[in-house]
DNA sequence: CAGGATCCACTATTGGATCCCG
DNA sequence: CGGGATCCAATAGTGGATCCTG
């Protein structure tokens, strides 16, 4: 399918998955969809990515690059709440020193996002969940101050050589864990003298307490 | 000790037990004071009464009633956090209809209350715990309008002849939990139908959410 | 490895149950 | 039993670890 070439047709495209299921949406694309996401982690993303015309494998930029929406599928309860958090991008730690909030790339793709909530309650098999009603969205002058403050806190300890002092506690909407296949995986980051140190890959997520605020904004 | 006769000569006594253990209370009393609470829930409240000249064993009014103040042990963590919910009042459930929120035992005896801070660490033997300094508080007006409204959820639901769909999950800051010896006692509420019905005994209680409140605003 | 995310062990919180004294 | 409270099993929440695809 090809790029939607406005938010209109994007969210008209969107509004076609509301109701369906999962599994209706991998026959329509030819995929295989297991009874767990276990194995799965982000085929549903995927999915969706696909019957809304996403560019595949975009690299670090928004989903729909020509329209700067970036998508989000959002694991939600019986009650409507997420049941996760919700990864945004990686964190560049040797890149850091030379961005600032309005480069960033959490700013990039959190300006507009597209999010489809989809059924997550663990006793209802991966093929039987239904997506739901879509969300076009932009955070409010307040979450952007939030998303913001948390960034450049999250910066000072990178610029300062203290990566590895960053733990998932720190944020308040706007966190940082780790994003790896397995634990053993090294990366870069600057230290405290100028050259540099490994550590593990991390991401910068968004805490279930901030997408909640989302889904009630409607 | 005679009762006091003012708030401040209540406040001068409350700041000499500053600093001063369980232990050393419990010897000055000439009372035993077992290495764990686990056996003697309210002994330190009862200690805190007596070197304070709360008029014992005084029913259903506030602890100093010549002054209309209310003594409060809190047991706090390591972070002075509040470690548990707090005790107000049993809950009359036959005579709730004849009871507004300015008659009620709740209102008499959270208008004003000394809170004595009490070190809660489990690790930490019992008379080897301190006592804090005492907070002599009343409520905000907010706080004074949430408790009301708690209080008033839960009077609508005694009224409809419901006190068994009173859980402890209902209010913000005022909860009703069980308070008995054991869970087979049990008591009379109204009915829907003008009779009465049999239920546990409960009491209200004030969540830590409220009185985490009460210890930062000093 | 970056992007799509969820898993799950552990910690924190909750609220129903309980204990002592007069 | 009412007033002084804490205990503790069960649930909810958090954040470090992990899984698949291109």
């Amino acid at each position: 399918m090809e790029p939607p070439r406005s938010e209109e047709v994007l969210v008209e495209r969107a509004h076609g998955l509301a109701g369906r299921t999962v599994g209706e949406l991998g026959r329509s694309l030819e995929v295989d969809v297991p009874a767990t996401p276990r194995r799965a982690k982000g085929l549903v993303g995927q999915l969706v990515e696909r019957a809304l015309g996403a560019s595949a494998g975009s690299a670090d930029e928004p989903d729909f690059l020509e329209i700067g929406v970036e998508l989000k599928t959002l694991p939600v309860g019986p009650e409507g709440r997420p049941k996760e958090s919700t990864f945004v991008a990686t964190i560049k730690l040797n890149e850091m020193a030379e961005t600032d909030w309005e480069a960033s790339t959490v700013w990039r793709k959190l300006r507009r996002v597209l999010w489809v909530p989809v059924e997550a309650d663990p006793a209802l098999p991966l093929p039987a969940r239904r997506l739901g009603a879509a969300i076009l969205w932009s955070p409010s002058a307040e979450q952007v101050a939030a998303l913001r403050a948390d960034w450049e806190t999250i910066a000072t300890y990178v610029l300062r050589g203290e990566a590895d002092r960053i733990t998932g506690h720190l944020g308040t909407y706007l966190q940082v864990r780790p994003k790896a296949a397995h634990g053993g995986v090294r990366t870069r980051a600057p230290d405290a003298a100028g050259g540099y140190q490994w550590t593990g890959p991390r991401g910068f997520y968004l805490r279930t307490r901030f997408t909640e605020q989302v889904l009630r904004a409607l």
